[in-house]
DNA sequence: CAGTGGTCTAGACCACCTC
DNA sequence: AGGTGGTCTAGACCACTGG
């Protein structure tokens, strides 16, 4: 672990311990410098950490505050992904389909693999506390996700690639649609045809550039809300 | 400008300039290094900066790569709200209405003022590329938001808050719904009562921590399509 | 103008990838 | 082993806020 990110785990943790509301200052940077024992970079590098993560806003020549947010339930958007973010809710999975497969046109396009190539294909349902979230189809390069069963499709499919496999999730591109549910999607999710629908299409790359995993997904709009800050506007 | 800023943009601009395809090598840190006459750290930064936008991504002990997309007509957010990040649409307004207002509790208490405050409450459409894009009621406080006129809210209200007023636009808290558009709304944007319907709830505070935005939109599901990036699932 | 955050530098040292 | 990116440091200097 590094120091700058030890350092923001503790502030992280300071903060949610105490429950420190929104707008609260922080203490300035030489205290922070001499309470973890490390220069003054190390400690404004852990705090840009912790306000791109949403934490924190640090006002030049004033302080650093902390910023919370006060809505309970929705999805938290950190860019990390939806899938990622969901502690605090229960979610469970089942597999409708699983198999080998030659990818279509399309799917190896943004996997940039050869159509002969093989791919494995997943199709489930997940839920969260009990409902319906989302109808997903995921094509994994086999070149890179070289096993997976069912068992393991139940659960976290990237807990299982990152520690099972060792693989380094890098990025991810995200094209979001809103749309209408067809018949049979209606039918998985339990809601009627026509229904509003989020729809994403996602590419996920290691950290090294490579497309692993294109997936289609489908939420239930009834549990679809979700929580997105946004950090900086004079990026 | 700053330099890390000021390297971070000729990058760019190189990249967009010369139309390098994703996976391009960049310059190892030393020629970037003496390039621009700078230190290794600066360089990083603005490396950094870079990669937060989305623009490249760094492996470590490889190289610096180009990351780019390949779907057109989609609506960045690139962790700056949807608003803004409007470059290559033609983006108009229509002001329904604008008057000064007591807020209801629900808008004094996300502005975080005394319901005895007076506060801007303007509704639009906008129109994008000629279409209807969202239909917009915001609140705005007037302590902070001091005129607005019919005319400046026909163009880009934030522009004018920046510009004409002065002020810092910090950052935002954004709660995101899927629904069905009731028939109002739908009248409004040229849609069938109970289409799907995006509706965000935003609110955008001053660099200073001070919320001075509380907004409803509700975006025409038909001109919704937006691209994200996440990048660093190692926060 | 004092307090506070942020940039920039030079250089030592470390972590990871590729061959 | 050699190349490459990244952390960490100490300190000079700059920029903004607020009384």
């Amino acid at each position: 672990m590094l120091k700058y990110q030890q350092i923001a785990n503790e502030i992280q943790q300071d903060i949610e311990k105490n429950d420190l509301p929104q707008g609260t200052k922080l203490p300035v940077l030489e205290t922070l410098m001499s309470q973890y024992k490390t220069s003054k970079s190390t400690v404004i590098k852990a705090l840009s950490l912790l306000e791109r993560k949403g934490l924190v806003y640090q006002v030049r020549g004033s302080g650093i505050f902390v910023r919370r947010h006060n809505r309970k339930g929705y999805i938290s958007f950190s860019n990390q992904g939806f899938s990622d973010e969901l502690s605090g809710f229960d979610i469970t999975a089942k597999v409708l389909e699983l198999d080998i497969q030659k990818p279509s046109a399309e799917v190896a396009f943004n996997l940039k693999i050869d159509p002969e190539d093989d791919v494995y294909y997943v199709k489930r349902i997940r839920y969260i506390n009990g409902q319906t979230l989302c109808l997903e189809e995921s094509y994994y390069n086999k070149a890179i996700v070289t096993y997976l069963n069912n068992e393991i499709a139940t659960g976290s499919i990237f807990d299982y690639i990152s520690n099972g496999l060792g693989a380094k999730i890098g990025f991810s591109d995200m094209y979001v649609h809103i749309q209408k549910l067809d018949e049979n999607e209606a039918q998985h999710l339990g809601l009627q045809t026509g229904d509003p629908k989020l729809f994403v299409e996602t590419i996920f790359y290691l950290n090294n550039g490579l497309p692993f995993d294109f997936s289609r997904i489908s939420y239930n709009y009834e549990q679809s809300q979700f929580f997105f800050q946004s950090t900086g506007y004079s990026l």
